[in-house]
RNA sequence: GCACCCGUAGCUCAGCUGGAUAGAGCGUUGCCCUCCGAAGGCAAAGGCCACAGGUUCGAAUCCUGUCGGGUGCGCCA
């Protein structure tokens, strides 16, 4: 349990204790009570809101009941001192053994301290990336890989159980056009000019290879037959091939997930009608046709046809959506919300990370979830803005011309996978990123991964160190000696629970990057007093005991930097090269 | 026309699901250092949180409206 939540239990406690004592009324909602580190530190190490929330309902004033809850907190043994302070703020501050213990805490947890148990077990399904198997993938895909990743991470360190999925298109016209195309490399690998790479098809190098093996698994005898025939061949075959592409290139980033679903399979198993039945006994969908869309012109033409349609209205949506075309087969939508449907079978909780330009197909998909579920499942979408790429400053230039984009193994290759990843998280995955691909390596403070990454090197060479300094690392440490400033690094280093936490709930995978910068900043702050002043340096060559102390401070932030790092995918740098 | 996202320091962005005097980096200014504990340090200035209402003990945060920017919107996937 981290500090903050045990400091939350013991308010509860004294909540309690208010109530039995007929001080407060029973019953009263405390969902809003907080324990939390107040934004200015010299307000104390923590704060609560309680008096506040509490005092109207139970029909008293904030002061009065902060007087009665703070009478009870002082008499708590780790608590030095409590206030009362602005509007009703219950402000503690814990001695420093209380830091002490949580240092000694971080150490004797290691890779475990942070973890928690609000997912309850509770089972949630990440859906990312699923990028059409039609070539490797991209920039543009890289970013909501690295999210749903990290995510994942996190919530499986905050007690969900986690299913990380994607989801293959591989049901729609550009499978066939990928087959087309295959067909074409295929014919070319056999010795055939084929010219420029017609409109409309997919004209990368990739397929070559592709190409290359289906010559040799079926020499000429595709060629003269009609294209009923050997399309499903090379659609299974170049939808297999460029999934290994993606998967592969997935790898690059230390990316593997658990289940890959295909949509064709799931056409063909007939959970897609099933779906439409259920939603068709809730009086859901019903034969009717779509208004004009208002993104046409005036000129345009538009004919109503009549469709099956998917009441989403009913749920916030602006209009209902066709689940059948008017030729009887699926749309994206329908298999999609049958694809929901399946996921929440085994799932409490479902997550999609997706581009944005997918924005407007939310709230039909939850509607969908919603409907179908009957509420019990809920489905949160991450919309994942785009990825501008920079060099030195200059855009680069991406024509639309054949394979003329950059390629996650591309930039994996040029600046490292841990690179990739941190900059990923580095803003709010709903705002615009620029990557500058000098930047992002570039070894200065302005760049984050360097950053945080130098503060972990540092503390790996403390470790390297301490034995020229006399340091033994089988010595127990007196954590005495530490002084105020110190603990102060401390008091940051305990509040990776919290943001652990609030990161799993929010989805919110960048908070960690930047809760490790700020840690990472202050580290640095404490280490370069160093420079100044000797006898402030972690190891000291005529103190043994003080090193002692100091190296275990530098070890727990290390242990932290290490360990909010592996949760965006990222290694900690024992050294800086 | 509609939906969604965004609007916070000159620039790029955080802001812990409603808390106290709104933070960081870059840039600017002023000192210090140039020590391999290297890939600089310390500090200062800089704000009508787009605007207007509302909700309440309390709003950058929630609601409504307006303005501005982005993305998307046919039976495509």
């Amino acid at each position: 349990m981290s500090l903050y939540a045990q400091y939350a239990a013991l308010l509860d406690g004294v909540l309690d204790d208010l109530v039995a004592e007929g001080a407060l009324p029973a019953g009263l909602g405390r969902r809003n009570v907080t324990v939390e580190p107040p934004r200015d530190p010299s307000h104390g190490d923590l704060a609560t809101n309680a008096a506040m929330v509490l005092a109207k309902p139970s029909g008293t004033n904030p002061r009065s009941l902060a007087e009665l809850i703070k009478s009870k907190l002082e008499a708590m043994p780790p608590v030095s001192s409590v206030e009362i302070a602005g509007p009703g703020f219950i402000n503690l501050r814990l001695r420093s053994e209380a830091w002490r213990d949580e240092l000694r805490t971080i150490l004797r947890e290691g890779e475990d301290y942070g973890l928690c148990t609000v997912g309850k077990d509770e089972r949630v399904n990440v859906e990312y990336v699923s990028a059409n198997p039609t070539g490797p993938l991209h920039m543009g895909h890289c970013r909501g890989a690295v999210v749903g990743d990290s995510l994942a991470r996190i919530l499986e360190a905050a007690g969900f159980r986690v299913t990380k999925e994607y989801y293959v298109n591989d049901a729609g016209a550009q499978v066939d056009t990928l087959a087309r195309s295959l067909h074409l490399r295929y014919r070319e690998a056999l010795g055939e000019d084929i010219g420029e790479i017609p409109e409309g098809l997919y004209p990368g190098d990739y397929l070559k290879p592709v190409g290359i093996i289906m010559a040799a698994d079926y020499g000429d005898d595709m060629v003269e037959v009609p294209e009923e025939q050997w399309l499903p061949i090379f659609r299974e075959a170049a939808i297999k091939a460029m999934l290994n592409l993606i998967r592969h290139d997935l790898a690059l980033l230390g990316i593997h997930h658990d289940i890959f679903s295909s949509e064709a399979e799931l056409q063909r198993s007939g959970a897609v009608d099933q779906a439409m039945e259920v939603l068709r006994e809730k009086g859901l969908v019903y034969e009717g046709t779509l208004e004009r869309p208002k993104s046409l012109d005036p000129h345009d033409e538009w004919e109503p046809v009549e469709l099956t349609l998917f009441r989403s209205t009913g749920f916030g949506d602006d209009q209902d959506r066709p689940m059948k075309k008017s030729d009887g087969s699926w749309t994206y939508f329908g298999a999609d919300a049958a694809y929901h449907w399946q996921k929440s079978q085994d799932a409490d909780h479902l997550v999609n990370i997706w581009g944005a330009d997918h924005a407007g197909t939310v709230k039909r998909v939850q509607a969908a979830v919603n409907a179908l579920t009957d509420g019990r499942v809920d489905l949160d979408v991450k919309l994942v803005q785009m990825v501008r790429l920079f060099r030195g400053g200059e855009p680069v230039k991406m024509s639309k011309r054949a394979g003329d984009f950059v390629t996650l193994a591309d930039v994996v290759s040029e600046v490292g996978k841990d690179v990739v990843r941190f900059m990923m998280l580095t803003k709010r995955s709903d705002t615009p990123l620029d990557f500058d691909f000098a930047k992002v390596v570039e070894a200065s403070k302005d760049n984050p991964v360097f950053y945080v990454q130098y503060a972990h090197a540092r503390i790996s060479s403390l470790r390297r160190k301490a034995a020229d300094a006399g340091v033994d690392l089988a010595d127990d440490a007196d954590l005495g000696l530490l002084d105020d400033e110190e603990l102060a690094l401390v008091k940051r280093a305990a509040q990776y629970p919290r943001v652990l936490e609030g990161a799993a709930l929010a989805h919110e995978p960048h908070r960690i990057a930047f809760y490790l910068y700020d840690l990472a900043a202050e580290f640095h702050a404490l280490w370069n007093r160093g420079n100044d002043d000797p006898d402030r340096r972690f190891l000291l060559e005529n103190n043994p005991q003080l090193s002692r102390a100091r190296l275990e401070l530098a070890l727990s932030i290390g242990q932290i930097i290490k360990s909010g790092l592996a949760l965006m995918g990222v290694a900690a740098a024992e050294e800086m090269r």
